[in-house]
DNA sequence: TCAAAAGTGTTCTACTTACACCCATGC
DNA sequence: GCATGGGTGTAAGTAGAACACTTTTGA
């Protein structure tokens, strides 16, 4: 933070949302439509500009309520990386502040507002298969990685499914954003054991057909211990 | 990144820099004299300000050759988060993105440049025994959780060390970042075992008693498979 | 020969993995 | 009954923790 006897560049400020949810066992992303120019017509992740007083988490939250209808007070968000390449945008010196975040399948996009131009598109391998606009193939890559990260060692895949839920959605997400199949019985025993992961409700919910699954609601604890292990070698879980 | 009906604040935008190293078994972190209004001659985190074209890594490189004389292509140096709250600078709006970066233990400051005003200053806990100016003291503590996290599934523990190296400087990195004790026979079968940590070099250091130490280079992994563990309670290394 | 630092051996335990198998429900 | 998904048992293999012990040097 020491003043350069030239003069600093004025940015706008940006923040740009990955918002990630599992659907139809399947991983997807929120995005949007652009409606004005550059990239018009084009997909993008749903952002827009930071005004103080409003701090980076604020906007990031206001962000997500304005144009999901999505209450980001209930939802895991986290600060991901910012972007400040020069060509990123072609109106200028505009930064973006990445945030991911994480939401159960919710009835998202609500019709009749902001959120109607929204989508959930499914994320194949490491993308959409559409071009983004902006750098945003990149911020969509770099949330991705720090999700499958993130999966393994703190209890957000908890923030996928809706409270409460079974350990099987609860595997159903580790199966659809790390890629790879998970043994049923192995999971279970590990998820139910690691301090403060989930916490039984007591309740039980009965499908279609089978047993009667336990039901669990997200335990308080912030890491886990010991981690949730990603397999080295990917097994595809959809052909 | 949808335009808003309402202006943009204009930002300026600056990187600040965690610089990491261990001197005589002791994390240090890189410090600053402000010369300048406000918080002159508060000790401060390097950094200084943004100049398009050149983007945030190109800016942290520059800023750290110029007021460390450490050539940021030969360090680690990764982003660790930005941070635009209203307060955190009276000079208005102007937002920060903080590198973490991790040096070995090199002459610096250089006599005679810029880094003069530089100093290594012990990190004891969570902090420097100091106040900081602006959130630097937030941005500090962030960088210290990022470097022990890393530490557990990277092996930029390496960076701390200058090559050739031998596994006990290695070992004693870990305790000096993460503040604990740790076993030096199993250490050395871990590490020297983990796929693409350190890579033997052949030759040998004599110290002045002891046998003398086979010494090691970095290797090639990214990632540590398994991870090096952080034990769940700490154990002081020091004091 | 002694101290000190490097490196090896050994044992116990914890966790992972693979997979067999039982349980509880709807049809 | 039987298909289906939920959940438990069990045994083999791998990795971590603790610590005794050997090796190799300088003084």
């Amino acid at each position: 933070m020491i003043e350069s006897d030239r003069t600093p560049t004025l940015f706008q400020l940006a923040v740009d949302l990955v918002i990630f949810t599992v659907r139809e066992d399947r991983l997807h992303v929120l995005l949007v439509e652009r409606g004005k120019e550059p990239f018009r017509g084009c997909a993008a992740l749903p952002g827009g500009f930071v005004r103080l007083p409003e701090d980076l988490d604020a906007s990031a939250v206001r962000e997500l309520g304005e144009e999901t209808g999505l209450d980001g007070r209930d939802l895991h968000l986290e600060q991901l990386h910012c972007y400040a390449r020069e060509d990123r945008d072609p109106r200028g010196a505009i930064a973006s502040v990445a945030y991911l975040a994480i939401a159960p399948d919710l009835p998202v996009p609500v019709p009749g507002t902001d959120a109607a131009r929204a989508m959930w598109v499914p994320v194949d391998g490491d993308g959409v298969g559409r071009p983004l606009a902006f750098d945003h193939a990149q911020i969509l890559r770099d949330g991705l990685e720090r999700a499958r990260a993130k999966l393994e060692s703190t209890p957000i895949a908890a923030a996928f499914c809706r409270t409460p839920f079974t350990i099987t959605e609860l595997r159903r997400v580790y199966e659809a954003v790390w890629g790879v199949q998970v043994d049923a019985p192995n999971f279970y025993r590990k998820v139910t054991k690691v301090e403060g992961f989930v916490k039984e409700t007591g309740e039980y919910r009965s499908s279609f057909t089978g047993r009667p699954a336990k039901l669990y609601s997200r335990g308080s604890a912030q890491v886990l211990h010991p981690p949730m292990l990603r397999p080295a070698r990917s097994v595809p879980a959809h052909g």
